[in-house]
DNA sequence: TGAAATGTTGGGGCG
DNA sequence: ACGCCCCAACATTTC
């Protein structure tokens, strides 16, 4: 047995249970050296976000201590990953780097110039699946290519081999014989400060796979019987959703878990079926979106239909920043920007509404919306963020047709009917009557009066008509060449 | 995982 | 009793 250690690279897989690559190199017998590299410029364009800064700090502080308790330490250093990982490798005398697939662009770049630089030095580089439930590349058409709608990828899927089923958490790691110098956490500065935003957060999360595994368990336990029902259901916290996607994204939750936990329960428990199957689609829609931007590099900024590329978009920033602040008019796309300030996450029917009147009623480019998103939420995902944007644009897979407009005041009062979600986040309409809360335009003096509401000034008027908006963009996007 | 416009049908009021 | 109109409810099509 060999006293070199393994150097067990964490990326966006920041767990202990069924991390094969950690699993490995326990198993080994060899010391094992966890090492998490902050690299902020080799992804130049899609660096970190705040929202995503400020969940890495509290997931490295949960992995740090789950490490330690085990028996490694984690090594904290940063700079290109690339090139850390293969010095930090060749200083301690590992034999092997062990990592987690990773198949966003910029990530099969650093592993490809990693495995040449290992090689040079005679290190064994070994890659293990882990943040999706298939590898991309592995479910074709029939014809071979890649599956571009998701209703026959989903099919695919479940049609598949299965997952492999989820590993343990290792029980005790060996330590390198001498330890490393690293960074502290801190010093890296992930959490802001002049201002400290992040109280919201603070208040709605606890990031870390312990949090993880208990919301995991808490929403199969109470939500998931009633999911398919619920889904669409806005509602002030708890939401009916299970906000695990930040858990997701981190890596701190195994998709392969969820997918092996829950047709366990579906099959033990039919009264689970249509709930456990409706809420899968979910995780096959964050499948399809990783696939999708494995096969094609560019989806984060580049429209799939090229034709798009020649869309006359608008580029009215005080529009934008009216629509970034929650100051629409609009009720529904107000509280779902507002909360997605406050909390650094909102629900994906909400998503979709503020996407459809960013792109549709202000005719503002998607991509803008995406840079608002990566910045904004904490589970900021390279391909959920943009397959989603794409798919409202209709510029992208299995898209939304162009003509598909929200209508924020329907779309509001079918989906927020109660009221509840604008009353917690647009409190300056909370008094607002329920048949007029989605639509305070249309509200005669004295209601306006009654709920201490003047337009123009504690509540904006609507950023543009809907019906004049609704043409306007109907006629652009006609006019795109087929 | 739309919305709006347009078409169809059938019940009921009413001359 | 009958035809006519209105319109709500539902279905289809169009954007």
């Amino acid at each position: 047995m060999s006293d070199r250690p393994i150097l067990v690279w964490f990326r966006q897989d920041l767990r202990t249970r069924d991390q094969a690559a950690l699993s490995a190199a326990a198993a080994s017998g060899q010391p094992v050296l966890p090492l998490y590299v902050l690299d902020e410029d080799s992804p130049a364009e899609w660096r970190l976000g705040g929202a995503a800064r400020w969940w890495l700090h509290g997931s490295l502080l949960a992995l740090a201590e789950d490490l330690a308790s085990l028996g490694s330490p984690l090594l904290l250093r940063r700079g290109d990953a690339a090139d850390v990982v293969a010095s930090v490798a060749r200083d301690a005398g590992a034999s092997a780097v062990v990592a987690t697939r990773h198949s966003e662009p910029h990530w099969c770049a650093a592993d490809a110039r990693l495995r040449t630089m290992l090689a040079a030095d005679n290190i064994r580089f070994q890659i293990f699946p882990g943040t999706t439930l298939f590898e991309p590349g592995a479910l074709r058409s029939r014809a071979g290519g890649p599956l571009k709608v998701f209703t026959p990828f989903w099919r695919a899927c479940l049609g598949a081999e299965p997952p492999t089923r989820p590993l343990r958490a290792p029980a005790t790691l060996r330590p390198p014989p001498r330890p490393m110098a690293g960074d502290s956490l801190d010093a890296w500065g992930l959490l802001p400060t002049s201002p400290d935003w992040a109280g919201g957060l603070r208040a709605a999360w606890r990031p870390g796979e312990a949090t993880a595994q208990a919301s995991f368990a808490d929403f199969l336990e109470r939500r998931l019987g009633r999911y398919h029902e619920d889904r669409n259901k806005l509602g002030p916290a708890p939401a009916a959703t299970s906000q695990l996607s930040p858990h997701l994204h981190f890596g701190e939750l195994s998709p392969r878990e969820i997918w092996h936990t829950v047709f366990a329960r579906m099959q033990a428990d039919p009264g689970l079926m249509s709930g456990g199957e409706s809420w899968l689609r979910e995780l096959g829609w964050r499948e399809f979106c990783a696939h999708t931007l494995a096969a094609n590099p560019q989806m984060p900024n580049e429209p799939l239909h090229p034709r798009f590329a020649k869309f006359p978009w608008s580029h009215d920033v005080s529009k934008l920043r009216a629509w970034q602040r929650g100051r629409t008019g609009y009720p529904i796309v107000d509280a779902g920007m507002r909360q997605l300030w406050e909390m650094g996450w909102i629900p994906n029917r909400v998503r979709m509404i503020v996407a459809s009147f960013l792109i549709k009623h202000l005719l503002i480019p998607w991509q803008q919306g995406e840079a608002w998103f990566w910045d904004t939420l904490v589970d900021a995902d390279l391909g959920n963020n943009a397959g989603g944007w794409q798919w409202v644009a209709g510029c992208g897979l299995d898209a939304a047709p162009y003509f598909r407009i929200f209508n924020p005041v329907l779309q509001g009062e079918k989906f927020d009917s109660a009221g509840d979600y604008v009353r917690r986040w647009v409190p300056e309409l909370a008094r607002l009557p329920s048949r007029l809360l989605q639509r305070p335009w249309t509200a005669a003096p004295l209601d306006l009066v009654e709920a201490g509401v003047r337009l123009g000034l504690d509540y904006p008027w609507p950023l543009i008509d809907h019906g004049a908006a609704r043409a306007r963009a109907l006629q652009a996007f006609d006019r795109l060449p087929a």
